[in-house]
DNA sequence: TTGTAGGCGTTATCAA
DNA sequence: TTGATAACGCCTACAA
């Protein structure tokens, strides 16, 4: 593998003027410019990134933090920020994460990361500030959720969401529309997750649409299709022959959960819209392929995950963007799943 | 950022002990190695990364090259291998990647990567030999597909990939068990791709099982959900009130293909299966939820995505596996696009 | 316009 | 058991 020392030997010149050719410095001769790009064809000579990185101190690199990967609407969003990454030179970093790992990550990203994304992630304040103060900025995509010091945390954590509350009242609306007054919800209620500000936001929007919710009709889905299935459909079963559920309509947190609930719904003769109306929050593309086809919230995911990545980007190169975190607008998509 | 050399100071020991400590060599003195562990939390000192990978000469980064992360076939193999070799202390780096940029890949990898495995990808056989002659090995996902020198490739690439005849064998029995004499199918035509090693493999199945393939009824769904729609309703719109397609099963390279050929089948009035069955390949949660769900041959995502992954991992430690290809078998799954 | 040399944080060899 | 010290390949003052 030849280094730059090679290049120089070969091109009869100084490794100083090499770097000064690779880095597109004016000031060299353009006789010399050429002996030296000449020996870098023949040796095939290229960078090596590691060197450069130990010396700039910058690797080029970002990690993504995801949980899991499987999710359909997760993997879009990388689609994003890798190529809005790539745009600026940057190599993404992708990997599955779970909780509770946070010193193996400070471990593993030492010297080799720029900066972070967390994708639906959630990180303790602690660590937050460990890369921060390394000068590893972090832009989370959902708003991460802590039960506590959530004032605290915001400071520390930059991120892009959908404006929840906005997009939960045109939701519930619709569903009002459709003559629903009672309205359950499917969250994942296992621990911290961002899905609890969707879940309060659509209890909010209830409440401001002067609908109460009742605690019972929370649902968890645990944030997957066959937790979904499993928990509506030991709800059905329980009922048993009568078919009839206390609420009416129900709102998934994500739509896979929203996919699961209708597949329980079909399995076990429940009519959807009819006697179960079902929405999603996310509209990934099965959403719209599902028997019937899901009303859901589209959460704009390219936007999102452009405008994190540039946020990033801005935070990495010093650039003190004001502005800290970003709400953007979600639509509503109206399919078969609510309106008949 | 605390270094070894701060670490050393604290402890009153040279930069040597601080890296035996480290390193868990037993040649240390109980005394100082509390000393030094003492010191490394005190400052909490994590090794460089980039300094260490510049000195051993590996990165324990592999790269995944992927065409269109949004194919839910692809993130769920991307899942398996990042979790396969972090379990190995390797981190995982994807990419996505189009053709015809190799010479970048090779700038980008340089120095950086340990090994590298394509995901449907393809690379010239000049860039397989770049980077395995700087040993860097390359593991495919999906035997790549060229036109030309098969048996040139093969030598080079080792590829993880399904039996494609046997399984398309097993499709093409149950859909003759159904009566289904004149079958098309759907591939992406745009250039070399690895799904026409599935196309062609259909085709000996269909020879196989006595059964003729008409050229007019190979359709290019471009291996995307829109494009299949588009294919396919193409086709429907010329045929007409007549409601009449030359051929009665459709078997798709992919399942979002077979998706989007549902899809189109719904928007024109063609009931699935009675008029037009249609099957996939892969085995995609969607599969199962689609309108009717669709009948596909099951791909081992996990097994292929671990197999391929260890392999790679045994290649880069500089075992010579002697296996250098593998063939996985795929499970027939039939649902109702194919059977009523 | 080009060359020299120090340093980035590790690892590993060789003495002490 | 420990300590110097030379790489690893690159960048960049500073000197020539």
């Amino acid at each position: 593998m030849a280094t730059r020392q090679q290049v120089a030997d070969r091109a009869g010149v100084s490794v100083a003027v090499v770097s000064y050719v690779l880095n597109n410095r004016k000031l060299v001769k353009e006789e010399t410019r050429q002996k030296v790009l000449e020996a870098v064809r023949e040796l095939g000579y290229r960078p090596n990134l590691v060197a450069r990185s130990l010396k700039t101190k910058k690797s080029n690199q970002i990690a993504v933090l995801v949980r899991f990967l499987g999710n359909p609407f997760e993997a879009g969003i990388l689609l994003a920020i890798e190529s809005t990454a790539k745009a600026s030179g940057y190599f993404v970093f992708f990997q599955t994460y779970e909780e509770a790992q946070e010193e193996q990550l400070k471990e593993l990203f030492m010297g080799r990361v720029d900066g972070i994304i967390l994708l639906g992630q959630f990180l303790s304040s602690e660590t937050l500030d460990y890369f921060i103060s390394r000068g590893i900025p972090i832009v989370s995509i959902t708003r991460p959720y802590t039960e506590l010091d959530d004032r605290d945390m915001d400071i520390r954590s930059q991120w892009i969401d959908i404006d929840w509350h906005g997009a939960m009242r045109e939701l519930v609306q619709h569903l009002r529309q459709q003559g629903h007054e009672r309205i359950a919800i499917m969250a994942d209620s296992a621990g911290i997750h961002h899905y609890e500000w969707r879940f309060r936001a659509c209890i909010k929007a209830l409440n401001s649409e002067g609908l109460r919710f009742e605690p019972a009709d929370r649902l968890n889905g645990g944030g997957r299709f066959e937790q979904a299935y499993a928990e509506l459909a030991q709800r059905l079963s329980l009922i048993g022959s009568v078919k009839k559920l206390p609420f009416t309509a129900l709102i998934c947190a994500n739509d896979l959960m929203a996919a699961g609930s209708l597949a329980a719904c079909r399995d076990h003769g429940i009519a959807v819209p009819e006697q179960l109306t079902i929405a999603g929050c996310e509209d990934i593309l099965m959403s719209a392929q599902t028997n019937p086809p899901l009303t859901v919230l589209r959460y704009p995911r390219p936007e999102a995950a452009e405008a994190a990545t540039r946020h990033l980007l801005e935070l990495m190169e010093g650039k003190n963007s004001c502005s800290s975190s970003t709400s953007l607008k979600a639509e509503l998509v109206v399919r078969g799943s609510t309106a008949p």
